[in-house]
DNA sequence: TTGATTGCAAACAATTTGCAATACT
DNA sequence: AGTATTGCAAATTGTTTGCAATCAA
């Protein structure tokens, strides 16, 4: 007898889909907008699943609206990304750079860095010619 | 004639050591029980303000809380810091090796890190003991 | 005296919960 | 059949705003 303990359904797919679609950090309400006959309710349970699961994180923006992001799945040990501030893009970065850096942190800090993503805040290329 | 636009007040004073005096993140609620007398708008305004100067931060912890911590103010250009997922504690790092991340992530990723604050997650030293 | 600050109560917004109906396996 | 999920309405919580009284310069 199996025991998933979880059902898959049209609102969640549809959902998953949504925020999979979005490039940057996307809100509650943008997914409910975007969504017809899905209630508010569903969408924060799933939402708020996801983000315990590790698929999304959540932080609150300069305007203090709580904003969600979805991390990409991966097989690399190393989450890393570089979110602009602008343009609210979010890359991930698979580069060495990021092993290096742990290690020295875990070496001369003392410090043991989580695996599950670091994100470092700044301007994209674009985001940063415009601003020059 | 002076324009500092601000008043300093006893309100604000207290309000401030309270929040120096916390090793680790802090919630609005836990300034408010510390301090008698003091009305919560009160406390809301001033680490509102206090946010958007930079010397403090503001983030949803896991069980959904808004958390906030405070940015020892240094004059070096790099605010680089290790915080700890277990017990909250917030270390500032002097270290060259943040330098380094920053010029590698803008040469070779086109990236420019926000010079403001990078916060990475993990285990200190202790709760990494601990955890084993 | 002028303008900023405070703090209460009220307004507001975001999120969660109870629960009956429904959908999944 | 049995359990998870949905979605509405209501409850709850967190945060902001209006405003009169107070305080700092």
């Amino acid at each position: 007898m199996q025991r998933t303990n979880s059902y898959s359904t049209k609102q969640k797919d549809r959902i998953l889909e949504v925020i999979k679609g979005y490039s940057k950090e996307f809100t509650i309400k943008d997914i409910y907008n975007e969504l017809e006959g899905i209630g508010l309710t569903t969408i924060y349970r799933f939402v708020n699943k996801l983000e315990k699961d590790g698929l999304i994180s959540k932080y609150i923006g300069s305007n203090n609206t709580t904003y969600y992001q979805y991390l990409e799945k991966c097989n690399k040990e190393n989450h890393f990304y570089l979110k602009c501030d602008n343009c609210g893009k979010m890359e991930h970065i698979d580069c060495e750079c990021i092993g290096k850096l742990s290690s020295h942190i875990f070496k001369e800090h003392k410090f043991n860095p989580s695996k599950n993503h670091i994100i470092i805040n700044g301007l994209c290329e674009k985001c940063g010619e415009k601003d020059e």
